[in-house]
DNA sequence: AGGCTTTTGGTACTTTAGTATGAACTCCAG
DNA sequence: CTGGAGTTCATACTAAAGTACCAAAAGCCT
């Protein structure tokens, strides 16, 4: 709101700048322009006037920019760093988890039961919602994208 | 971006606001003044152009005197180096390296098979005798153990 | 040429993985 | 206290992986 009448006021402030010019112009050429040369400097005149104008105008437009520039900064690092956003990104359950690094690790569906002490059919069960969540259609896939990620070692 | 487009918003105002009162003159001239009107509207483009001018002149400074604000985004990463040694102590052949850089990246048989143009019967005969050589039970501990013995990325 | 490994491919079979669906139970916020 | 999310487990099925055994062709070494 305020800067909508901030605006309207500088608008016309250049308004009233720019007719007072244009009198003021006007009143020069009406005065010395009866001569035939006296045409070229008046162009010239108004050139300059409204270059300068010109870059008033940008200046003032120009004011308060701030440009920002990301710059990735490679860091090589010999022990693993797990990328937490795009962990929380696959939205997976606790368990699902927990059967992910099991997973990775190359076990099958059956030593994953006997470590979590479940049942084959509820790894089962959470192995097939990882890969819905992780987009993949097998458990290699899972694994491989579970380390490009950098959601496991 | 959407900077850029508020600027431009305001010059082409400006303009257009500096077209009306030259017209506006104009009108005035043409009832009031016997004047030559030629001149006028030649005194209004250049007025229009130089305007322009001034403005990418601005601009053109402006470059480089904007504030930059630098943003660093730290990336890890681990460097891959293959230990040639433990993958000799495998003694693995040329198809069987192949079939396991592929296996690696999470392929399925029939992938594998179609990637190198054999059949999946050839495929199974590759992974069998890899899950051998590298004394493992399945496709995902010999994932494991290609990445643990930094055999493969 | 004969013996060796490698590569390719097949059949037949077992095991494991993965899908679909349903159901029971817990826990927690609205 | 009720509905939704999470966890658990089961059955039944299909698809893929893995094993065992065999065999032909190609390439290589002496």
């Amino acid at each position: 709101m305020t800067a909508q009448i901030k605006q309207l006021k500088h608008t016309a402030l250049y308004a009233l700048l720019m007719a007072l010019l244009i009198f003021a112009l006007k009143w020069i050429q009406w005065k010395y322009l009866i001569e035939d040369h006296s045409t070229e400097i008046y162009t010239g005149l108004i050139a300059l006037l409204f270059t300068a104008l010109g870059v008033w105008i940008a200046m003032q437009l120009a004011k308060g920019k701030v440009k920002t520039v990301v710059v990735e900064k490679e860091v090589f690092t010999t022990e693993f760093v797990q990328d937490e956003q795009a962990l929380a990104q696959l939205d997976l359950t606790n368990r699902e988890y927990e059967v992910l690094e099991l997973l990775v690790k190359g076990a099958s569906n059956a030593e994953i039961a006997d470590r979590l002490c479940l049942s084959i059919s509820t790894i089962k069960t959470h192995v097939s919602n990882l890969l819905v969540k992780m987009h993949v259609k097998s458990r290699t896939q899972a694994i491989e994208k579970a380390r490009r990620l950098k959601i496991l070692p």
